[in-house]
DNA sequence: CGAATATAATAGTAAAACTATTAATGTGGC
DNA sequence: GCCACATTAATAGTTTTACTATTATATTCG
């Protein structure tokens, strides 16, 4: 996937942020830096006053481009599952086999990122270790039901649904193909979870991701076969 | 499930408290409370000053039971998922063929808790809403691995393998029984609360375990089967 | 009944999660 | 090059959280 992004730009729902974070310089200091903190301290000791004096900047000025860290959370989240979605849909295309195409798809998912080529100001490396580890808090909230209806989960949805297509392809009768996509995606984030601090609870070990690869390609394609 | 357990204790590890909630009325108090007030206001805007103003007790006596609400959700989720074993055990227990003892697993995984009959002083049906919206919490934090060490998932890993016998039964061959197993128990859970929060990511609606359990069934039948 | 133990009542601290105010700096238009 | 305007820095302050500490008052258990 090397440079394939260079001159597209990953668009996040508006309502996620105060002002765009890429509108500026400091914006994409507060994002970059951001992923890097909170990917070393964990979500819950993250915080704005911190971020700050890494970037050398009050947190007040972090506050004018995030309403607090909940918010950066969830775009940081969204801008990784548009991403995705994107690596997803480029991986895919041209490719005639329905079967081959979800193959494709199922790699371009459960691929561990390489640090080697970045898009821009984003380590998505890190980004990545942060959606598996902390991305749950982003909607496990009392407040679900508002943020739903605001449309912050926008880009996980069109993932879904991006993902629910290519199922349709393979079997346009299966009834549970949301149900499907959904296990999946999480499936995917919380297997390689487990292989790193739970290793009891899967088959999978660290960094392997032709196992999960291959676990859930015959998940799919035994259900859609058999449901 | 009515009355089965009246003379059961569900055991949770000891390294969870610092004394046992169960040992005195106050500690029961705390956890039956504690469970009201999670649910009420979710885990964030859960502390222990509030639970204290609502038994009475100031916050110092609940940090005697307690360490931190944190071990408070663990503790909770531990007792959650050392009752869904016994469930499992119970249901299980005495059926030859190993189709139907994955039916009956799947049946006693799947039912949404019915606020008839309590054990005890737990509210389990609130107290399953709370391990649906909050348990993930519980490991994602950045010491899992030295909370790992010192046993605090130990009740989740003797359910998952109390199912991955169930599962070996059927094909003894299936090499991704852990896996398959832990996909299946936080499948089921993401599947109702995306019901309940986000219906456009699944197809099973509000409540609507028979969905659930039949998606999860196909899935461990048709992977036994064709991997 | 007395000693140990549990709980209540109260106070206090450090940090988190903001909000507000003013000063300095930069930038875009004329 | 300078003025207007927006952005950022610097600083301070508030409320709440997540504890810890101290002493007084009940309880209970040997």
């Amino acid at each position: 996937m090397r440079g394939l992004f260079n001159n597209l730009q990953i668009k996040v729902p508006p309502q996620l942020y105060i002002k765009d974070p890429e509108s500026s310089a400091l914006g994409k200091k507060i994002v970059s830096e951001g992923i890097l903190l909170i990917d070393a301290l964990g979500f819950e000791s993250f915080t704005f006053k911190k971020l700050g004096q890494k970037i050398g900047s009050p947190e007040s000025t972090i506050y004018r481009y995030f309403e607090n860290k909940h918010k950066l959370l969830v775009y940081l989240s969204s801008w990784y599952w548009a991403w995705l979605e994107y690596k997803v849909v480029f991986a895919t295309v041209n490719i005639t086999s329905h079967k081959k195409r979800l193959q494709k798809a199922l790699e371009a998912l459960c691929e561990t990122v390489q640090q080697d080529q970045k898009y821009d100001h984003i380590n998505e490396e890190k980004l990545q270790k942060i959606v598996i580890s902390e991305s749950s808090k982003a909607f496990y909230t009392k407040e679900i039901d508002q943020e739903n209806k605001d449309g912050y989960f926008s880009s996980y949805k069109n993932l879904c649904e991006r993902l629910v297509e290519i199922v349709k392809e393979l079997n346009p009768e299966f009834k549970y193909s949301h149900t499907l996509v959904s296990t999946l995606l999480e499936g995917i984030h919380l297997q390689k979870f487990y292989g790193e601090h739970l290793p009891s609870l899967t088959n999978v070990s660290h960094k392997d991701d032709r196992t999960v690869q291959h676990f859930f390609e015959t998940m799919i394609l035994s259900m859609l076969k058999n449901g």
